[in-house]
DNA sequence: ACGGATGTTCGCGC
DNA sequence: CGCGCGAACATCCG
């Protein structure tokens, strides 16, 4: 559930989720997902908490309470919120779940344990070193092409891999990096380092259309590979090699770049 | 059955 | 120090 634009639908319904009743209990496993200590301070520190916020600053979920608890949840690959009815089921791969004052339990569910759960308190979530080592956030501060080409200049890697730089940019994942350059007609091994202004340009509009695209379409669909049987690629070039460009209808092919398949159309996105 | 999957982090070698 | 590469993490799906 991992990209810009799932993070972001997450942070939009816990806020909806949270709203109203404060926690009652919090309960968590023993897995990674809680690093040293984090279990303990998650269940003895949520009890009672009432909202105050839910922040999203790239792929990372920012929960403040009242009394100045906060909770940081990265969702890595496969976690999620699952929102369940006391007497619901426990959902699959529940790790730890929020039991609210009204009954309504909200389970953090990851089969993988790729994802993360930090409970911090008496500081402000935004100062964190891992949430301040992040690049601009596309939605909260916008993506601006001059900064965004100064960045990738400084860098001998492909582009995509620096796309995939949460320092760079914070928010774009193997997906969003993909379907960007596509817009952008940029090669994804192209050296960053060569990325000049006008590219830079394509390159951030590229990303504002595959987030707002994502964003307007319903979570299930973009999540359609973990949602897997049934949901169609929402995608126009991701996941899509053999398949025609959407726009010049040659045929899409795909590579490896930094150790991710990476598709593109060689007709669009001419080698570096 | 095998291979790959939305992410991050670590170790190793150049 | 920068960077590439592979591995690791644990599970599911086609």
């Amino acid at each position: 559930m991992p990209e810009l634009p799932e993070v972001e639908h997450a942070a939009r319904t816990l806020r909806a989720w949270l709203a109203g009743a404060p926690i009652a209990r919090a309960r968590a496993a023993p897995t990674r997902i809680f690093r040293s200590g984090g279990r303990a301070l998650f269940e003895r520190r949520l009890a009672g908490a009432r909202l105050e916020r839910v922040d999203r600053r790239g792929k990372m979920l920012l929960l403040s309470f009242e009394g100045g608890v906060g909770l940081l949840c990265h969702l890595g690959m496969t976690g999620k919120w699952v929102r369940r009815e006391g007497s619901g089921p426990v959902p699959p791969h529940s790790r730890a779940r929020l039991e609210l004052a009204g009954g309504a339990v909200l389970h953090y569910c990851d089969p993988r344990l790729f994802g993360r759960i930090e409970v911090h308190v008496g500081l402000d979530l935004l100062t964190l070193p891992s949430v301040r080592a992040l690049g601009p956030d596309p939605l909260v501060d916008g993506i601006d092409p001059s900064a965004l080409r100064d960045r990738l200049s400084r860098t001998g890697r492909a582009v995509k891999v620096a796309l995939m730089d949460q320092a760079v940019i914070a928010g774009a994942g193997n997906i969003y990096a993909t379907e960007a350059l596509w817009h952008a007609r940029i090669h994804p091994a192209r050296p960053a380092s060569s990325i000049r202004r006008g590219d830079a340009v394509r390159i951030a509009r590229g990303l504002e259309a595959s987030f707002a695209a994502a964003l307007a379409t319903p979570v299930e669909e973009i999540a359609y590979l973990s949602e897997g049987r049934g949901v169609d690629n929402p995608f126009l070039v991701y996941d899509r090699a053999g398949e025609p460009c959407p726009r010049c209808r040659r045929t899409i092919e795909k590579t490896t770049i930094g150790g991710r398949t990476s598709a593109f159309c060689p007709r669009c996105q001419r080698a570096p």
